[in-house]
DNA sequence: TCTGGGGTCCTATAGCCT
DNA sequence: TCTGAGGCTATAGGACCC
């Protein structure tokens, strides 16, 4: 039997601003875009003080400014937040080698091997972290991923709990759906459409059934989810499959030659990146958002990888021109995909093309 | 009227080949 | 020569995560 712990930072960003601005602390705190609440921007977390104004993640600025006109609106410092980020991982990796990444803020950790009780371990975590950088966060318990994710969740801020086996059909299944990893506001409102709102009735559900409406790989997720069934190991390390650039502008923009514009100078941007990672890419791809919200995105594949800034940048102009920029554009995006790293390059690569005759 | 940015993974579809 | 069944790949879009 696994035991995997899921630690989660109690909000992350906003407590990391309270705890280097000590004016801060017992006030609504709400971090996210340019810290200018009058922008467009999203809320990326706000503090619990925020939160009993119904401000929360994912929530336009705009809107989170007139729940509470006085939270304190900061921008996301995102360098200093990963410095702490690391520092946490590596009082993780202290307690097992086996983490796995999951944003700045949430880790999994495979305590499998080691002889205590668990919940004496994720205690001297929390101990640990609480000492060193002076934040809280929760810990979950569980026999998989998906049920130390949903442990972790129970308690907030500063929780630890556990879900064994056995106490599957009494603390999880009385949940919302919602609740579920890879369950989000549309597969929630599909669910409502069976009668299925809580996990308990999602287990009750039959897996053909699932499949029909939600097709065979999700369906069968969903069926096993409910179960608490994940078999999932632990990603320890991990290449990455894209990078790329996106930008929402203040005001929506129109013109080709302005969009061609931005195009270019996020070519340049995402390039940058790519560098730093010493890697090549084959496929390019554009994505334009109209002001309607429509979006839309346009590849190419490259015959060869290559991180040559005038192919790449003919590519993405090539993409450009296959949509039709009819209407006012908010948002432009340029990804980089198909990569290889650089020092795997041979100038030959094997062509997907050239494969024999039956 | 509002809806970020950086990612991953899955699915439907169309075109091509045997 | 025509037709259809599969398989494979590239593409576009969508859902989800932090």
């Amino acid at each position: 039997m696994r035991r995997i712990l899921h630690v989660d930072m109690d909000a992350f960003f906003a407590a990391i601003e309270q705890q280097r601005h000590p004016e801060l602390r017992g006030k609504p705190v709400v971090i996210g875009g340019h810290g200018d609440p009058t922008e467009r921007g999203v809320v990326s977390t706000a503090s619990y003080e925020a939160r009993r104004f119904s401000i929360h993640s994912a929530m336009p600025l705009r809107t989170a400014y007139r729940l509470c006109p006085d939270a304190v609106y900061l921008p996301v410092d995102f360098d200093s937040y990963a410095a702490i980020s690391q520092r946490i991982k590596a009082i993780l990796h202290e307690f097992s080698p086996t983490c796995e990444d999951s944003g700045l803020d949430e880790a999994y950790l495979d305590i499998s091997r080691r002889d205590e009780p668990p919940e004496l371990i994720a205690a001297a975590i929390k101990k640990r972290i609480r000492t060193e950088t002076g934040l809280s966060c929760s810990i979950g318990i569980g026999p998989n991923k998906l049920l130390a994710k949903l442990a972790s969740d129970m308690n907030k801020p500063n929780g630890l709990t556990m879900i064994a086996e056995a106490e599957i059909p009494d603390k999880v299944w009385p949940l919302p759906v919602r609740k579920l990893l890879g369950v989000g506001p549309k597969t929630e409102a599909r669910l409502s459409t069976l009668g299925v709102t809580t996990i308990g009735a999602l287990a009750a559900t039959p897996l053909p059934t699932l499949q029909q409406y939600f097709g065979e790989a999700h369906g069968r997720y969903l069926h096993d989810a409910a179960q608490g069934i994940d078999e999932t190991p632990l990603v320890t390390a991990w290449e990455p499959h894209s990078f790329g650039r996106q930008i929402t502008f203040q005001k929506d923009i129109i013109g080709k030659r302005m969009i061609a514009r931005q195009l270019n100078g996020l070519v340049e941007t995402v390039l940058e990146d790519t560098r730093e990672g010493r890697y090549l890419a084959q496929t390019v791809t554009v994505r334009i958002r109209f002001s309607d919200f429509k979006t839309l995105s346009r590849q190419v594949t490259l015959p060869r990888p290559t991180s040559a800034r005038r192919t790449i940048a003919r590519a993405a102009r090539e993409c450009l021109k296959r949509i039709a920029l009819v209407k006012k554009v908010r948002l432009i995006g340029v990804r980089l995909s198909g990569l290889v790293p650089r020092d795997r390059e041979t100038g030959a690569a094997p062509s997907p093309a050239a494969t024999s005759a039956a």
